[in-house]
RNA sequence: GGCCCGGUAGUUCAGUUGGUUAGAACGCUAGCCUGUCACGCUAGAAGUCGACGGUUCGAAUCCGUUCCGGGUCGCCA
């Protein structure tokens, strides 16, 4: 008896009738009819109908007893079904099986493999083995891979070199937080794991591969999102001897053709570009999502000489008074809804929304408009194309960049709440980023990206004198209003880097303890050289509409940065710490 | 760390103003059924109402604490 599979379930069409298969896979469904059974049996490609007779007794007594999610073997001819099932691929054919084999029973699932299961995603978490059975999960993943295989396609083809970096290095702790490794053989010291393998692929430019990617995890101990994983996948590159447009050019090939494959969809190059003040102020953000307009109307000029003490205040303050106009909108937003939105632009530093409402009978209400002058009125109203049936946002605040953000975030809730209609695909480089910012108490200077990052040639010589002038040679794939890719020059002068690390606060000593080893590689002959990388799993959740990155990684982690199938974190044993040297303090959470 | 939402059979949910024995559908078990594919029919089993405490004659329901899950702000060079 040999039950060595022919023919993956799914792939089995009219064309095989006559033949004799063999099929292995998951009982989906026993449809008991008294003297006919038949399974529906699942691989990975789909669903394939099997059927049993009683002229083969013990074969039927067999199939008599199977139940879901067993595991079997299955030989015998494919035949015509009498009455064909068009909803699956393979609903012409059956077969008539001949041989069954049992390898494995199963329990009944704690929820039924289904497409569109509507069980609560904790206990798919739970047993993430029998949720990746459903096609609906097991098809991003077979995606997943069918774009990481494109990726190296792409990028040997383009010359480059997929290379290794250590997972084990070491700490340098700035921007996200580290997950540490502790070293057994030098207690008290710990390694770290890379939140990006960004200073070892500049040094593979200085080892002279030229062209270096790589389809890498990285760690962040961070807290998740529906978008973030605090492990997770960045295609990697790396180019000697190139400039941003190169780089950039670069990436717009491959997204190209990931559209082209996945899809079958022409896009565009090269892709629009943007600079990153031009963003902020007319959308808010520094990763707009374009496939809407509103683009933010500013009213601050307009209101200089206003005596309504609320925006005056802070205009005197150098403050900005921003609107946005949902044009059509005014049906969607009760006094309530109002309200509601009102408290939720709180979290983003702002106090209230303010609003002015006009219905198609040129019913108007305003929350301002009483405080305002005739002619302020009219200017605002004109200056932003208000029309009834409109309803206009205006969001106030004494610092510039709270007000931007703040109106940014609003601008793209409003397009949700009122389902704005949007075009599919908006694909842009957000370019000249400032080289730093200052941090949230505003007391020192951080990289805006990473401090290896090399300022515009015109802008060196503020780098000393005003570092917030200072732009860098960087840039931000945006699709949909995602970042999913950050890239840059690297500087490759040691001087520049010195000067670089200085402005961010770093002592000499300090540079040298850190980044030592970068310091020394670029003065052994450092090629220009920059990169970028992108966000493999947030590339994929987005191209394929999945409401979260769960959806598109095989085994992920929760919002508290555990793994449900695994239980872990979990704790370790009395031996495992001393021979770490690690003490604990008391827990307080031993889960 | 803050804020918001959720937790009731295996699953998804309903459960009125606090009031008798907590329901439905799917799934499961058993029986019948030769063309089903959301098979059909009949019968049946199945509950720590997340946990703990409180109010009450009486709590799934009200209050407090806590655990678990989701989203978000902070955070994410």
């Amino acid at each position: 008896m040999d039950f060595k599979r022919t023919d993956y379930c799914g792939n089995i069409f009219s064309k095989k009738i006559g033949e004799k298969v063999t099929v292995c896979g998951w009982v989906q469904k026993q449809r008991d009819l008294g003297k006919l059974i038949f399974v529906d049996l699942r691989d990975r490609t789909g669903v394939v109908q099997l059927a049993f007779y009683e002229k083969n007794p013990k074969v039927f007594e067999q199939a008599f007893r199977l139940r879901a999610e067993f595991v079997v073997a299955a030989s015998g001819f494919v035949c015509e079904r009498s009455s064909k099932n068009p909803n699956i691929p393979t609903g012409d054919i059956e077969i008539e099986v001949e041989q069954l084999r049992v390898y494995s029973k199963a329990q009944t699932p704690p929820f039924e493999i289904v497409e569109n299961s509507n069980a609560g995603e904790e206990l798919r978490l739970k047993f993430r083995y029998l949720d990746l059975r459903r096609s609906d999960l097991s098809k991003n993943i077979l995606i997943r891979h069918k774009m990481a295989k494109l990726a190296r396609d792409y990028f040997n083809d383009n010359g480059f070199i997929e290379i290794e970096t250590p997972f084990l290095i070491k700490s340098t702790p700035e921007g996200a937080r580290d997950y540490l490794v502790p070293s057994r053989a030098f207690r008290g010291k710990f390694f770290a794991l890379p939140q990006s393998p960004q200073l070892y692929k500049q040094l593979a430019m200085i080892a002279g591969f030229d062209r270096y990617m790589q389809i890498v995890k990285c760690f962040r101990d961070e807290d998740l999102r529906a978008d973030r994983q605090p492990e997770f996948t960045q295609i990697d590159l790396e180019m000697s001897f190139v400039n941003s447009k190169d780089i950039m050019s670069m990436v717009e090939g491959f997204i190209v053709k990931l559209y082209k494959n996945i899809f079958n969809k022409d896009i565009a190059k090269p892709f629009f570009q943007m600079n990153y003040d031009d963003c902020m102020k007319k959308f808010g953000s520094d990763k707009p999502d374009l496939r809407f307009g509103m683009e933010i109307i500013h009213l601050t000029k307009l209101l200089k000489n206003t005596e309504f003490r609320v925006f005056s205040d802070i205009i005197k303050n150098k403050g900005l008074v921003c609107a946005i106009n949902a044009k059509g909108a005014c049906d969607k937003f009760s006094r309530k809804d109002i309200d509601k939105l009102s408290g939720w632009i709180v979290a983003h530093g702002v106090r209230a929304i303010s609003f002015t409402k006009s219905d198609k009978n040129k019913n108007s209400s305003s929350s301002y408009e009483k405080f305002l002058s005739t002619e302020e009125v009219k200017n605002i109203r004109e200056t932003s194309s208000f029309e009834p049936g409109d309803i206009l946002f205006l969001v106030a605040h004494k610092n510039e960049l709270t007000c931007l953000e703040a109106i940014g975030a609003l601008r793209v809730k409003v397009a949700q709440i009122i389902d704005i209609k949007k075009s599919e695909i908006s694909l842009l480089w957000v370019t000249n980023f400032p080289l730093f910012e200052y941090d949230k108490n505003q007391s020192t200077l951080i990289a805006k990206h990473h401090p290896f990052v090399a300022p515009k040639d015109e802008d060196l010589k503020f780098l000393e004198t005003n570092p917030e002038k200072v732009r860098a040679e960087a840039f931000d794939l945006i699709l949909n209003g995602n970042e999913i890719g950050g890239g840059s020059i690297r500087i490759c002068d040691f001087n520049v880097q010195k000067r670089v690390l200085g402005c961010l606060g770093f002592s000499d000593e300090e540079t040298k303890e850190r980044f030592g080893f970068l310091l020394d590689a670029m003065q052994f002959g450092a090629p220009p050289h920059g990169g970028l990388a992108l966000g493999f799993d947030r590339l994929i959740m987005i191209l394929l509409g999945c409401e979260n990155i769960r959806e598109v990684i095989a085994f992920p982690k929760i919002s508290t940065s555990s793994e449900l199938m695994t239980s872990s974190p979990s704790v370790v044993c009395d031996d495992q710490l001393n021979e770490l040297g690690i003490k604990l303090d008391k827990l307080e959470n031993t889960n």
